[in-house]
DNA sequence: TATGAATGAGCCTTCATTCAT
DNA sequence: CATGAATGAAGGCTCATTCAT
């Protein structure tokens, strides 16, 4: 049971998160300095050390949350029982899209730091970041795995094909912005999910 | 005709330049710091500021570097004459893993600064990058929609296709890259070429 | 109402001035660095930021400071109704002499920047200088140009002649510096305004 | 006997130095750089080094000249036989403003290095400057001194005496650039050396 | 002697972090 | 807990000087 105190001080600890997370999204993780973050949150300096012991931790923070949020669209989507595949995904595309759509900012962070992650696996915000992601994938490649035992989809490989869903996806996200596109992310829903459904080689789709 | 003098400066030059890119591929361009580069030079700092006016300059070049090669393989292959568009894009997906394989740091590079580049428009390093890169989606993009004129290539959006076709390909890199493969990315040429084929709707294509 | 942190904040910022004072006056504006200024007012280097965003607002400070009151003294002393142009004259002199005897740092601080001043215009500090000097010039031209119409001076150019009256003062300073006087300045406060009276040709002045 | 080759390095010496001269004035000694002086001079910065073993050395080179030159004509004129003081001092005040007028860069730097060098004595350029300064005063300080036995010149101390002549002199330099003047300033010999005569206390002069 | 590349000490400035109030 | 002044370790960059060619 969370005394009053402890809910504000959760409350106040988030509010610095969403301030900070433009600040990064803007500038990343280097050029963001502790000030800006303050400034941005309307408290002092100090104030952000009591919430957070240090730059990282806080960066780590957005990364977790985000990468989190992330992998539980994958759970809560493509296992869920009593549904066809094909509407399992097309819900996970949907939610994708619509959190891609609501945390723009979080996500420029995730996929710039995606790329690092991907690239110096011992970097300090790749632990979780990297958890949450292979997890995503493990999500979608059993999916997938099933998918192709119950006949639905052609044979290949479970693991690579995860990779390839989630490019498809985050694809459309990177040509919005390429393009400076303000459409919503969510109108390509439908497109977006048969271009999956044709890569997997799903019997049913018609076009 | 080059004196001696100055083909030994461009070497040197050049071979500053070697150093750099795996610092910045591992560390990002603010984490980098211009002594790590000296050292790794085998230089003095004053040496490496001899040979770029300051840290930007020296990345900068790196990413002009990088990103016009990726423009250049498009308009070398792509308008081809005389070859079918199938082994003209063969052709691009080959050299374009190649590229990947040959110079995974100049990639990890352009990769995260495409990001980047993506996010912040008015980024200083954005400008060579996003234009070659404007351009090479152009190539693509002309290269597709040629081939729907035809009837080789299904009708979609020729703009997007490009964009899509290019995520196809650096997929196999990030995939490489996550999954810590040590296999030579043009063991994929053939696989990611009729993906792409597929996605383009190509008729003559058989599996 | 100034809070107490305000006023502690003033007075720290003081401080700090105080004791770059003589830092640039011994060795000048571009040899003294900021390590030398945060030693000397027994604070990190950290902290002389902390009051100046960078050494040439210090500077600046310093410079406005001192020009600020050359100007003042002649603002103040020589349009002071009631009271004869010789009086005036003397009572100027007096003031800047003692001016120069409380702030001997500050004073060669001017003195060099003012030549450099002289020198070239486009100079950064010379703003500020160049204008509180000019209209120090501008009161004793008018007082010279007053006293002309009254019949007590001469008939000569009062522009011109405010640059000499100027000269003559500094003159005392510059002596006394170059002689390594230990006599107060103020001791001559007499024989200088004489000097001046006598270049002005003023009429009542008994030898 | 100099050799034809050293008559040539004293030749190039000379260059480096003419075109050193407008550097200093303009920038100051710190702001000045070896290469800026190289550029100038249309060598390389290895060549300067040739002729002048550092950077102070070729400054205080210039010092020397430029105020060696000052006492060369005190020395010259105040000294003259079989001519009056007044003469003397008339062709002692115009060699000096032709001097200013001919070389205005070297006089930029005497005068800013005269009042650092006033401020303090332990100065590297301190040194010849004022050594040559010094004896300059010594030599009008002695024709006063002359002059007064003559019964020519009024009663006062010489050697304040001298230092208030210089100051008149200088007065014109300074006055002349603060005023942007493009007059030249031997047009004032007349009315500069009345001004000193008067303050002589000269018997003769008329106005 | 002339050249200009190499060196590295040192400068200004920034910023994460600490801590007294 | 909140504040913001103080700290000092770097970082980018400059430039006098050296030295191999």
């Amino acid at each position: 049971m969370p005394s009053r105190k402890e809910r504000e001080r959760e409350f106040h600890r988030r509010f610095i998160l969403e301030r900070a997370v433009s600040l990064f999204a803007q500038h990343g993780f280097e050029a963001t300095t502790m000030d800006m973050i303050a400034e941005a949150a309307e408290v002092s300096k100090g104030t952000v050390y009591n919430y957070f012991s240090n730059k990282q931790e806080l960066f780590r923070t957005l990364i977790e949350w985000g990468s989190g949020r992330a992998r539980e669209i994958g759970q809560e989507t493509l296992s869920t029982p009593d549904t066809s595949r094909v509407e399992r995904l097309g819900m996970f595309v949907q939610l994708f899209l619509e959190f891609f759509e609501t945390g723009r900012d979080i996500h420029k962070i995730l996929m710039q730091e995606g790329d690092r992650t991907a690239v110096s696996m011992k970097d300090t915000f790749g632990g979780p970041l990297r958890q949450n992601f292979m997890q995503l994938i493990d999500f979608i490649s059993e999916f997938i795995a099933e998918g192709q035992e119950e006949g639905v989809f052609r044979t290949m490989d479970p693991h690579k094909s995860a990779f390839l869903v989630l490019d498809i996806i985050t694809a459309e996200f990177r040509y919005s912005v390429m393009t400076e596109s303000t459409h919503p992310l969510t109108e390509n829903t439908e497109e977006t999910t048969s271009r999956i459904l044709e890569l997997l080689g799903a019997q049913e789709v018609t076009r």
